[in-house]
Parts: C-alpha cells; sequence; structure tokens
DNA sequence: TGCACTTTGGCAACACCGTTGCGAAAGTGG
DNA sequence: CCACTTTCGCAACGGTGTTGCCAAAGTGCA
C-alpha cells in the first residue's frame, strides 16, 4: 500500500478509501452508483461510505444524480464523479512526431494537439517545445477545448482535496486546473526517477532526467514511462479487468503486461520486453544481436507478406507469455495490426486455442485494441489519485 | 490488502501492521530487531511500534533478547520472535514418496517424516495417509521432535493471538498447537479453492477438494499449492528479495514466479508453465504436444550426456523470462542441476551475461538453490500471519 | 565523582478513523 | 390512511496511530 515500507496509518487509510470509492464512482460512469453499491464493493459500512462521498461532495469531485428505482424502500441516491474537476495532460513522444491530450477526470479527451518533434534537436529543444503543447492544451490556445467554462473553476478545488486527501505531489506555481503530465516514449527508461536511458539513434539524450526537466519547467508533477506500459494502463481504467498482455506491433514488437489491475515494470522499467523473446534456437540474426527473436521472424514475415506465419510466430510467442504468467485475455494493437486486424486475431487466437484444447481449459481470448498511448499517459498521473499504485 | 475488495478498516489496519511487524521480527532472527528499527522500516512511529510488541509480547509471541550497544543515550532493547509459538505442518506430496516437515514461527524444521505414498491407492487412502502423517509429526511419535516442552503450551497462546489478530481461519476441534497444514504437489490444481485438476496417470483425482478433505480430517486449516510455487515462496521468505524465478529441472521442468515479494500464480493457478515455453519453431515433438517445448530438448540434451547444450536450452528460455518480467534474479534448483551444478551455472549464466552485454544493464545473477518443497508448503500457512498474502 | 547531554521507551491525552444505535425521509402495498 | 421496507444521516463510541511529556539508562567531559 506504501510504497516505501509497508506501515499504514490513519491518514494512509483515508486515502486509501477515498482512493478506493472514487475508483468506482469513476468506473460507474456518467450512470452513477448508489452509496450502499459502494459499501458492497468496498467492504466498508455504508455510513463510512457516506462519510466519504460526503467529503468528496463537499470538495466538488461528486455529485449527486438522480435515483435508482424503488425495490419496495426508499430509493437508492445515485452519486457520479465530476470529471471536469480535474484534468491531466498525456503526451505519446515518438521518434518524430507528437500527440497530446488532455482528459478529465473520467479520462474523456477534452482537447488534443499534434506536432512534428525532432528528437536530434537536443534534450531542452525538446522539452520546450513539449512544455508549450502542454500549455498550449491547457489554456485553450488552438485546441478544441470547449467544455471549460465550469471546469477550470472547480479545478483548484479539485487540488485542493487531493492536496487534503494526501495525493499531491507538491505543485508549486503550476498551471490552472491541471494535476499533472505524464510522458511515454519507447526507448529503455527508468520509470521511477522519470530518467532516459538509450533513446536508439539520439546518444544524447542517455541519462536525461526528462521528468525532472518538465516538472521544473511546468510547475506541475510528471510521470514518465514506456509507450507500451502507458497503452496497456490506459485499456486497464478503460475496464480490461484481471491480468492481460497488450501486444503492440508496429515498426517494432513490445508489450505491456497488467497483472492483477496494474503493470508491471519491473524494478528497471524493463518488462515487458517481449520483441526479443528468442522462439528460434539459432534462427535468423536480430538487430538486437541475438539470433530467432519473435519481431525479427514476424516483421521478416509481415515485408514479405505473409501475414499468416507472421500471426503464427506471434501466436506461439504470446502462447509462450499466457502459458507463463496465466493472464487473461491477449489484446493486439499497433499500426501492423490495426491496418489487417482479421489474419492476427485469427492466427494468434488459433495457437492459443490449439494449447486451450492440450491442457483441457478454456481458451484465453484474443482482441484487438485501439492503441491510445497518449490517453494512457495521462493516466499514469490520474493513477494514484484512485488508487492504481504504480509500485 | 484485502483479496475480495479493498477497504481498509481499523481491524484490518491492526492485523496489517502486526503482520508487518511480526514478519520483520521474523527475518531479524535470532538477533533481535530495536523498536526503533521497527518504526524506520515500517513507516510508523515508534510509539505505534511499542504498542503493537507490546501486544505481542503479551500473547508469548516476542520477547526482550538484550540491548544494542550504546550510542550515547539509553541502549536500544532488542526484541526477538519466539519461534515455539506456533507451527506449521508442509507436505511434498510427489508421485511415489512423501516428505512432510513440521517447521516453528522462525521456518526451522523441528521434525521430518518421510514415506512412501501410492496415488494409485485413491484419493481416500492418500488423505487418510497424509493425515496420519501429520497426527504422528504433531504429537511427536516417530518424529525427530524434542524442542516440544515448551513450544506446545505456548501453542495455544499463539492460537489465541491469531484469532485476535485477525488472522486465524476458525480451526475447529483440531490438533495442538498447530496453526495449518501446507501441502505442495506437481500437477495443474487451484490453489484458491484447494481442488486437484489432473494428477497424470491418475484420471481418479480429477478434480478432487483436497484442502477442504484434509481440512475436515485435521480439523485446522490446510493450503493447497503447486511445488514450484512452494519452493519459491520457500526461498522467498528465507530471504531472496524483490522479485525472482526459480526454475527446477527434474524428472520435468518448471518455475515459481516471485514478483515483488509474493508468489505469481495467476487466476488459474497456471503461472510459472516455464517447461512447455517454445523456443525452437517446428522443433522436436514435446510429450504435451506441442513442438520445440524448452523441456523436451533440455531433457533430451541431458539425457545424452550434453549438459553444456542443455544449459544453453535452458539459459535461453531464462533469458526470455528475465526479458519479459525484468526480474532481479534466476535460481535453480531440481535433481538434475544439483547433481552438476556447474554446467548449469555457467551455461545460463553466459547467455544472461550476453543479453546483458547487449543491453548494456547489468546482468541478472544466477545461484543454485536447494529444493525444500516441504519447508516452502508450511509457508503456505504461514505466509497470511506475516502479512505476505497470497493473492 | 558529579553533571550535562543524548537516546530510548512508556504513560496520558488527543485527533480522527470506521462502527454502532437510532431516527427521519421516502418510497411501496394493502 | 397506515404498516412496512429501505435508504441515509446524526450522535455517541471504541480503537487506531500520534503528540507531548517524563523517567530511565547510557556516554562524555569537568
Amino acid at each position: 500500500m506504501n510504497r516505501t515500507n509497508g506501515g499504514v496509518n490513519l491518514p494512509a487509510l483515508r486515502s486509501h478509501n477515498t482512493a478506493l470509492v472514487l475508483d468506482l464512482l469513476r468506473g460507474a460512469g456518467a450512470g452513477g452508483i448508489s452509496r450502499l453499491e459502494l459499501a458492497e464493493r468496498t467492504g466498508l459500512t455504508p455510513q463510512a461510505v457516506s462519510k466519504i462521498t460526503g467529503r468528496l461532495r463537499e470538495a466538488g469531485l461528486a455529485v449527486e444524480a438522480g435515483h435508482r428505482a424503488s425495490t419496495g424502500g426508499k430509493p437508492r441516491t445515485l452519486l457520479r464523479l465530476v470529471p471536469g474537476a480535474g484534468h491531466a495532460v498525456g503526451i505519446h513522444l515518438d521518434r518524430d512526431a507528437l500527440r497530446a491530450v488532455r482528459v478529465d477526470l473520467a479520462g474523456t479527451v477534452v482537447g488534443e494537439r499534434c506536432a512534428a518533434v525532432d528528437l536530434g534537436a537536443g534534450a531542452e529543444a525538446v522539452v520546450r517545445a513539449v512544455a508549450g503543447e502542454v500549455e498550449a492544451l491547457v489554456t485553450g490556445v488552438g485546441g478544441e477545448g470547449e467544455a471549460d467554462a465550469g471546469a477550470t473553476a472547480l479545478g483548484s478545488d479539485a487540488k485542493g482535496v487531493a492536496a487534503r486527501s494526501g495525493f499531491s505531489r507538491a505543485a508549486a506555481g503550476s498551471l490552472p486546473a491541471l494535476l499533472g503530465v505524464g510522458v511515454a516514449l519507447p526507448g529503455p527508461l527508468d520509470h521511477t526517477r522519470g530518467v532516459l536511458h538509450r533513446v536508439t539513434g539520439f546518444p544524447e539524450w542517455d541519462g536525461f532526467p526528462l521528468r525532472d526537466a518538465l516538472a521544473r519547467r511546468l510547475g506541475v508533477p510528471v510521470a514518465v514511462d514506456k509507450d507500451t506500459n502507458a497503452a496497456a494502463l490506459g485499456l486497464a481504467v478503460a475496464g480490461e479487468r484481471g491480468s492481460f498482455a497488450y501486444l503492440h506491433l508496429g515498426t517494432g514488437l513490445g508489450a505491456g503486461l497488467v497483472i492483477g489491475g496494474t503493470v508491471h515494470r519491473g524494478a528497471r522499467t524493463g518488462a515487458g520486453e517481449f520483441g526479443h523473446q528468442v522462439v528460434q534456437l539459432d534462427g535468423p540474426p536480430c538487430d538486437c544481436g541475438d539470433r530467432g527473436c519473435v519481431e525479427a521472424l514476424c516483421l521478416a514475415a509481415v515485408t514479405r507478406g505473409d501475414l499468416a506465419e507472421a500471426a503464427r510466430v506471434l501466436g506461439i510467442a504470446a502462447g509462450n507469455l499466457v502459458a507463463l504468467l496465466d493472464i487473461d485475455l491477449v489484446l493486439l494493437g499497433g499500426r501492423t495490426v490495426t491496418s489487417t486486424p482479421d489474419p492476427f486475431l485469427r492466427g494468434v487466437d488459433a495457437v492459443l486455442d490449439a494449447r486451450a484444447r492440450r491442457t483441457g481449459e478454456k481458451p484465453v481470448p484474443v482482441r484487438t485494441a485501439p492503441d491510445e498511448v497518449a490517453e494512457g499517459a495521462a493516466q499514469l498521473v490520474l493513477a494514484p489519485l484512485f488508487g492504481r499504485a504504480d509500485a
């Protein structure tokens, strides 16, 4: 619960329960959820839920929203999250382009900007550019952002609550109504410190403290993560339950792993290195220096137009993953998959079905998923508010 | 924290903090640990630690044990776990033999029994035999169990505390001083319900509710898990930190995964299916019906005496695992490895080293580990007492 | 030997958490 | 119109960790 050490005191307990209720409110969406349902789902008493929701309502984070039909007594009052009470910006920073979105507490996109970037221009220039996009997105210049009139007013309230609830991480000068900025990018990096390791082709980025640089410039908290992890987090928040793997097949092949509802990153943010799983001993050489990696085999098949073989290879690697981790679901994404999903879905499904027949268990379902990396990046900031620890 | 739902109330908070302190006391061993160190490690205030340890001392679970050297003021008083305050029995049930150990709270083996079993004799007969071994072990008949005089007396106290602290799971008639029994066995099974799925070669075991049958007979809580998971849990409790994989190479090849200090089992207790990871597309057929599984390749190499090749194949599969999960350590065990450890250690190490050179990170260490499955099985029972949730 | 100082750890009062007991509010059904 | 059911808040309560304070037990210097 507490990351550094395991001790739980009363404020921590309060934060935890409050976050839990907020998460359920978010999950219920615009339809709302009653106090008694919240009590059942959390295991707390109805009275405790009343107190917690009372604080949330006072803080402007929740409101009453109609009633459910009576079942013979007083009808349940529905509660709903106030989406506009807080915002976060998520940025998908790729090698040559950038996509930034502003989302509200419910995760709905309320503003979007795209721009070209040149990583070769140096870290400082890119930080400046990214900061500019964030500011434009928040102040509404050039964005599609309507839905702001009330939102900005409530924003500072939301921040106050966040601070009182023990969530906020010392936002200094800062932009109005902005809880923080999440940045997702490829390369290896250190998620906990927000430091980049090696950005392929741009050695000058090695060791650059992106998180702190951006946080100092913007005055709001910043979180940094791998693009595949952000995508997986976004899917988890969007409603995918349990444990799943998001396999992204684009210019490369990577994975984001969600285990028990939380993204698994490993101690060095290295987890999800799926592309260089070896599936053919002494197979063809890969760019990484090893031989027989899935990525090499799969992309080679794609290049020569043999999508069925690409899907079969991907399926075998996915089967390994499913067997090793006993996950519930495989999600496929990335340009290569989304352009022609069917052969990939069929191919991976065939391998997983065959495996299920051998073990006698139900086959693990395979689906496609939109790759909304920027949206997931925004959730890097929102996750702590809703009790989704980023271990 | 709470498995079913996430809500935390005061009793849950108290249990959690108490378990945390108990875990630190256990980790400190006979040397002991001071109240202030406990406070630092838990993040609680010294006063809170004093209250918690006071309850533990009153319950007979902890005692004062000397003082540390002064650093200019009052010297710190050391506290120590009372190992004899509780016991658990762990059973390693294999195809043809059984090993049962009785351990104290510190995990020290204080009694051991071995016996032949015949799974073909049917579930009821085996349950009867297992129960007999447990009773013999606890009453001290035929065991090497000295160290019992005081232990049994304190036992009932310990149970009282466990109940008061919210740990106990309703032990009815029950054996004296016994907190529970853990059973580890191969085959696929459902850890949460304690039901076996398919025991290879013995179809009549399919669906047998081993946990409940044994619990009803003995009157104490029973936990059931895969042998590799138990072994991994035992290693985690014995002091291995962080995330690691225990690879067991015996008559088959399996793995136990520990991620962030807790055993990862997956929703269907299927995780750790390492032997049938495919590392050679369309490779030689495996007993499982697939082709190119590590287990088949590795064991074939062992059979023809090529241990270097066996180790290389094992290393490549281990490398896949390390890359996918970003774990900190690989531990090797099982008859085949322990009989001639060196070639395996060298072979796996070579593959992981090469991987580390390519990625520019520190290589993941490889070591051998004793396969103490029965000891780990006992920890299935003790784990909840020390706050190690078995999710 | 005496005294100042540091550090540990317990006692008592405290703030605040979720819980319990009870009553008001708001429906349904006869 | 009334009995009944169900929801939900107010007030008192028990129990958590926290704070303030002080006794105990060392070290180090005069």
